[in-house]
DNA sequence: CAACGCCATGCCCAATCTCCATCGCACGTT
DNA sequence: AACGTGCGATGGAGATTGGGCATGGCGTTG
């Protein structure tokens, strides 16, 4: 991949002779010097004084080696980073994560993932924010997505994004002339809920879960779509992060906003990986690329 | 130098398609192609995807075209540095100085950076520390040193170190003891002086400049040498800037002490080079150079 | 179905690289 | 003063690599 010249060129500089570097690098001395006196005719200097004991570096071959060893070093790194990606181009991850995330986030960053690892298969379930941490501690998953609280020492957190829970109305929505609504705000509306496969989740923040539990839904779906769908038909709001409807925020089929609890908007959610266990080789790739696309998020 | 490969294969993730590549680089697309699966099978994967319309990069040939483009960037900004090395191998730079600078750190800069540029001449002369900024901007010299003050704006510090005027003494001499010495405390002690070609000095500090001139000098001789031996034989005392006695400190002949005056010891003396005038090739060698040994000079 | 774009491959020649042997030079030893 | 030993530079033969040309296989497009 690298020239030969380059190595020749470094252990020559490193040996302070032709032959002591030859030796080194198992070639003739000959030919290593050809390298040198090529490399000095096309850059058009002497990179090295000819002493009576050997060669020393002149000021332009200070300069080059510092760019040779620093190329040869980064190519190692490249390299064993490109062998990481092939020891990861099949296997499989399975994901833990709140619901929210499956809505819209999880399924696209896994889509762009999966054109660039195809062999790798994975499991992708919704849990209770509070079951996240046991499930991938006890290895039943690779990496869980929730919300950010205290963690056993098994976990860790590798990265967290702001995610307060807001509502999600039509664009033409009165509730969109407010900058932050409160509870009482919302409450005249119809509220559509999420029911999925699961029991319906401990929530993040008590007044919140109380303040919803006395609400009564007029639709309540398992199909992410068709909540979508139900909002943009304006026959209701509902409450999610934002991260479940980027595309359609950002297409102003929806509006979001936040409420103006304090203690919601300061939730994150965060990517919890094992902190002892070793992690596969794709979740390792996996996690990389979904703290990549979490910055992405961040700065949107 | 940098294998043709490397080139390839930017311009081929620069354009999807190995055809276009090779068009823009005047070479046949199979000698193109060729050397892309050879990087593949050295790296053991694929760098490629091939659609019908052309190639898109893989993970893996994102990670290597980040560690190529950086390399090939970096060897360019090198190959111009190297050039300008070469246009400065010959011609001619002219210093201007406080002679406190003359006694050991510009001697021994020039001779290490002789080394480097055997063809380029050099005037380097004592001068006033107020004259020096003239001689600078009135191209007499390229370069002067002289300590920091107000500048015109046709002229800038490159670069400053602090350089407090102190006592040059025996090491064995009674004041060593001191942490800072006043004037009183070396006004029983004999003192040498120098005297060079040039009118004393306008003094720095007014307070000092007082001082020095109610002393009566043992000795007093222009050549360094003599006045450093005769610091070493116990005839007296002197006044520098620690910076002409680096080596004869380091190997403990003799001791260097500050005066407890602020004003003396927030003296700096600084590179000064003209700030619109584009220096020579030399000259901007050399005092990149010097810059380069200031700092050694600061962290010592 | 034909035409066109793409990358992959076989073949041949030219340029490059490597090796071995040798040279000239500066030093230290005898 | 002569010799031996280390150094880099050089010449020539042979192996390796790189390049160009022609062609093949494949998918898309008209």
């Amino acid at each position: 991949m690298h020239a030969a010249a380059l190595t020749y060129f470094r252990e020559t500089a490193k040996r302070g002779s032709v032959r002591r570097a030859a030796a080194a690098l198992n070639v003739s001395a000959s030919a290593l010097n050809r390298q040198i006196l090529n490399l000095e005719e096309e850059l058009g200097t002497a990179l090295f004084d000819r002493l009576p004991g050997g060669m020393r570096l002149t000021a332009a071959g200070e300069l080059l080696l510092q760019h040779v060893v620093g190329t040869l070093v980064e190519f190692d790194r490249v390299r064993s980073r490109i062998d990481d990606l092939r020891a990861a181009r099949t296997g499989h991850v399975g994901l833990s994560a709140v619901d929210s995330l499956l809505v819209d986030f999880l399924p696209r960053a896994l889509d762009r993932f999966r054109a660039d690892f195809p062999a790798v298969t994975y499991a992708l379930d919704a849990a209770n924010p509070a079951d996240v941490p046991r499930l991938v501690a006890d290895g039943t998953y690779d990496l869980g997505f929730t919300f950010v609280g205290p963690t056993p020492p098994s976990l860790r957190f590798e990265h967290e994004v702001p995610a307060p829970i807001g509502v999600v109305m039509p664009s033409d929505h009165p509730l969109r002339q407010k900058r932050e609504v409160s509870f009482d705000d919302v409450a005249p509306y119809p509220f559509l809920a999420q029911a999925g496969p699961l029991p319906r989740s401990a929530d993040v923040d008590a007044g919140f879960a109380r303040f919803r539990s006395g609400l009564r839904p007029r639709l309540v779906s398992n199909s992410i779509q068709a909540l979508k769908t139900a909002i943009r038909l304006n026959m209701g709001i509902a409450f999610f992060t934002r991260l479940g409807f980027l595309e359609e925020i950002e297409r102003g089929e929806v509006a979001w906003r936040p409420f103006d609890s304090p203690a919601i908007n300061a939730l994150r959610i965060g990517l919890l990986v094992p902190a002892n266990r070793p992690p596969t080789a794709p979740a390792r790739q996996l996690a990389a690329r979904l703290v990549e696309e979490m910055g992405r998020l961040d700065s949107a």
